[in-house]
DNA sequence: TTAGGTGCAAAGAGTTTGCTCGTAT
DNA sequence: ATACGAGCAAACTCTTTGCACCTAA
């Protein structure tokens, strides 16, 4: 059956090659924020013939058609989510990798009153929270760890799930 | 005379080395959020012996020592500024990349509730805005840019002056 | 004296691209 | 038929590292 993200790309009038339509059913189906590496790996459970770079052109130009939201989490590869998702921002398990999704509207509001204090208007933001769990092992608590950067995730591969 | 990042060094017993003086003046004397390349650039005009590998391992060490703090404002370079410089957000102007400091004590506040719901503590968090000065023009204003990495800046090495 | 730092060039990781061949429309 | 997509490998960008030499303490 044809997956949503399908249907977006034949109403935008993209060409349905079998790969782009393998890499339409695994976006579709993913639940989490995988990243190219695993994006390759699961459409190539299902069909050899893809390569890793058509992975790369494909999210590229699924993302410039707005039909995908590239992540950045920290870790150096970028992650991907169907982006018709609500408005939903992100909060990063530190000991884990893995990645809770939250909303809070009311944020929007605050925020463009910000920007427009300091005399811009509000194009998009990014909220990202890192968190532990009460009781998780504190690992390399490090003062001076960024707040743009923290510890990486155990490992990146496992990250997001 | 002794520069404040270098009296830090020294309290943690950190061999002072002529390069690592004159990293460590280059990053007390910014005001801004410089790049690997830009601290190479400015370090080097003060003393030509000095590698870009050097410069890679001093902010490392810095990063670690928690002098220094790390941010991502996308565009896949690091940038730095000095830690101890008081709790504040970013806002890209995403037409000039230049980077506005902000302060909101008050979201330190929201934020550790929403983690709290979601069950977790919070260790840290990124907030960066990405606005446009009214009247500045549209640009490519792709509806899908995601939040968490918009359109690159007109030029990495501009960015962040 | 010697643990640790530095320069250089090579290696890595993630991502993009040139070229030729293949295929959806 | 033909414009566009795919595979492969090379190229690119940012960052790290191995090794021989150097220097602060």
């Amino acid at each position: 059956m044809e997956s949503r993200i399908e249907r977006l790309c034949i109403e935008r009038g993209l060409k349905m090659t079998g790969q782009r339509r393998v890499i339409a059913r695994v976006l579709s189906d993913a639940a989490d924020h995988p990243d190219v590496e695993e994006l390759y790996r699961r459409a190539s459970a299902l069909d050899r013939r893809i390569s890793i770079a058509t992975v790369y052109r494909t999210v590229r130009l699924l993302e410039e058609q707005g039909i995908l939201a590239r992540r950045d989490f920290g870790g150096g590869r970028a992650r991907y989510e169907p982006s018709e998702h609500g408005h939903h921002h992100h909060l990063i398990d530190v000991d884990t990798g893995r990645v809770i999704e939250f909303e809070d509207p009311e944020h929007e509001r605050v925020l463009a009153a910000i920007a427009a204090r300091l005399g811009f208007d509000l194009v998009s933001y990014r909220l990202t929270l890192f968190g532990r769990r009460p009781g998780a092992r504190t690992a390399a608590a490090r003062p001076g760890t960024s707040a743009d950067r923290p510890a990486r995730p155990p490992s990146a591969a496992e990250a997001g799930r």
